[in-house]
DNA sequence: TTTAGGG
DNA sequence: CCCTAAA
């Protein structure tokens, strides 16, 4: 197998400029009737210009190494990118915050996740690379593949993903059962009260973050492809994570009363990748693809930390924010966080032990990946207060506004690698699930299991779920069943050849002889019904 | 839904 | 942990 870890991917855009209107926040920018789940596996249109209504325009070939456009109007001009992985933001001083995040992160949305040239662009023009000025509408693929790369063909379940993180389940043969025994079923994390769940942390956040309260994020998330339940759409959480500018960049003032932003290349996070060694190129190209869509393609938003401190008010200029003022500038911060941050505060489980460290390097399966929190998200800490905000990713991350119980994952703060660690594979053909955390057993759960079965035999696993672990919403009596299945495994074998935690000898010792016990005794019973 | 077992 | 046949 090999393993990738890439954990330097930068994005560093090549060369491009946006142009937005003085004024405007430039998330319309991005607004350009763009799909949400157009995504990287579907393959934006490369090469393409387009101007949207906001009069941004981009030209992209962000696979080749070109990206620029040329400003027209009285826009802004903003850099973003280059060989030398360079952002560039030319803002007017009294600009507002949001126009600048939005921006950027509109930029990064369009080029990382969905390729310069929306999927849908029922609002957008195409307009010639040799003649900006003969802009023609867009009203079809037809027109677009002119200049696009070709398109493949319908069959895109290899490469498309539908809302990845969406269409995600858990269990899919629970689902449906909504309304199941807490304890039996996934459902129950939609019902029970939240402070008693623990930590399925993307699973959770799925499940909440399209809650009915979940407002639209209207613009990119519209083609909801996914025939899954509502509230299970707008996740991010697969994301869970964000990225930062991997520098600040320097800061320079310039002789109007323009502000100069230049920043480095944005980092993503770290990314493993694990596929077969026999596989080919192409699809250890298509897995990145996809790990990067899965990160980034449901849309992100840029926070601005200045100073430590997470800058909130869109409205504010950047004067009254200080973000011109050269001396404040040294400290200013860029994060790229996802979109949809409005979660439920997960809660961490009750028992700390039973988060013992799983470490995020566990092995998927071929061709999956997952990805851990960029490190550079931990090294801020945000105090101001929330003005009425839910807590963004970049919040918990940053330990911003939050308990340390109420970490997105339940673990130790100070394992950074515990977070997302949630594989995905493929289930169908477009579909995505992610594979539960791996949580191994602590001894006292060990422990546990060992008495309820010792009390209750092998074969009762519903019962022993109810006795010993009703609480722990996360094991489930197959996860228990499992658990006494290795635990038998691991007492039979040398001390030398197990893994993980160490389980006391003593305990694999009753493992053996309660093993041992009702493996009789159910042969008594099978005898006595035989007769 | 639960159990049982293979993957 | 996942998947699923079978009960």
């Amino acid at each position: 197998m090999l393993e990738i870890d890439s954990t330097s991917n930068t994005y560093g855009q090549s060369e491009m400029i946006i142009f937005a209107e003085k004024w405007a926040t430039v998330s319309s920018t991005s607004n350009c009737g763009c799909s949400a789940s157009s995504t990287l596996g579907d393959s934006p249109c490369f090469g393409e210009h387009f101007e949207d209504k906001a009069g941004c325009m981009f030209e992209g070939k962000l696979g080749a190494e070109s990206y620029k456009s040329k400003g027209k109007k009285d826009g802004i001009p903003c850099v973003i990118g280059s060989s030398e992985d360079l952002i560039k933001l030319d803002m007017e001083p009294h600009a507002q915050v949001g126009s600048e995040s939005d921006a950027k992160a509109s930029l990064l949305r369009d080029c990382i996740s969905h390729g310069p040239f929306p999927k849908h662009c029922d609002h957008v023009k195409v307009v010639s690379r040799d003649d900006d000025e003969n802009s023609v509408e867009c009203t079809q693929a037809s027109t677009i593949s002119k200049f696009s790369r070709p398109r493949p063909p319908p069959d895109i379940g290899e490469r498309k993903i539908k809302k990845l993180s969406a269409s995600r389940q858990w269990r899919p043969q629970n689902l449906k059962g909504a309304k199941m025994k807490p304890m039996y079923c996934n459902g129950t994390y939609y019902h029970k009260d939240e402070r008693s769940q623990n930590i399925y942390p993307f699973k959770k956040r799925k499940f909440y973050s399209q809650s009915p309260l979940c407002p639209s994020d209207g613009g990119f998330h519209h083609e909801d492809t996914s025939s899954f339940p509502k509230k299970r759409n707008c996740d991010n959480c697969s994301a869970a994570i964000g990225a930062s500018s991997s520098v600040t960049g320097q800061v320079h003032e310039c002789k109007g009363c323009n502000v100069k932003l230049s920043i480095k290349s944005f980092k993503v996070p770290e990314l493993f990748i694990e596929i077969p060694a026999t596989a080919t190129v192409g699809s250890l190209k298509r897995t990145v693809m996809e790990a990067m869509t899965a990160v980034l393609g449901n849309g992100l938003h840029v926070g601005i930390l200045l100073q430590g401190k997470m800058v909130r008010d869109d409205n504010k200029t950047l004067l009254q924010t200080g973000i011109s003022q050269d001396q404040k500038r040294q400290n200013l911060g860029f994060i790229l966080e996802p979109r949809h941050t409005q979660i439920t505060p997960p809660v961490c489980t009750e028992d700390p032990s039973l988060l013992s460290g799983g470490t995020s390097h566990g092995i998927s399966r071929s061709g999956t990946y997952y990805v851990s929190p960029d490190p550079l998200l931990n090294l801020s800490s945000c105090v101001e207060s929330n003005l009425n905000k839910v807590p963004s990713l970049a919040d918990i991350l940053t330990g911003n506004n939050l308990p340390e119980t109420q970490a997105l994952v339940a673990v130790p703060s100070s394992s950074t690698e515990a977070l997302a660690v949630v594989p995905f594979h493929r289930k169908s053909h477009s579909e995505y699930v992610q594979r539960r955390i791996r949580r191994p057993f602590s001894v006292s759960e060990v422990e546990a299991l060992v008495q309820a079965v010792e009390k209750l035999g092998t074969g009762r696993w519903r019962d022993v779920k109810l006795r010993a672990f009703d609480s722990a919403n996360h094991r489930t009596y197959v996860d228990l069943k499992d658990k006494w299945k290795t635990l038998v495994h691991t007492a039979r074998i040398s001390p030398q050849q197990r893994r993980g935690e160490p389980v006391p000898q003593e305990l694999l010792d009753r493992v053996l002889a309660a093993h041992a016990f009702w493996s009789k005794h159910q042969t008594r019973q099978q005898l006595k019904t035989a007769f």
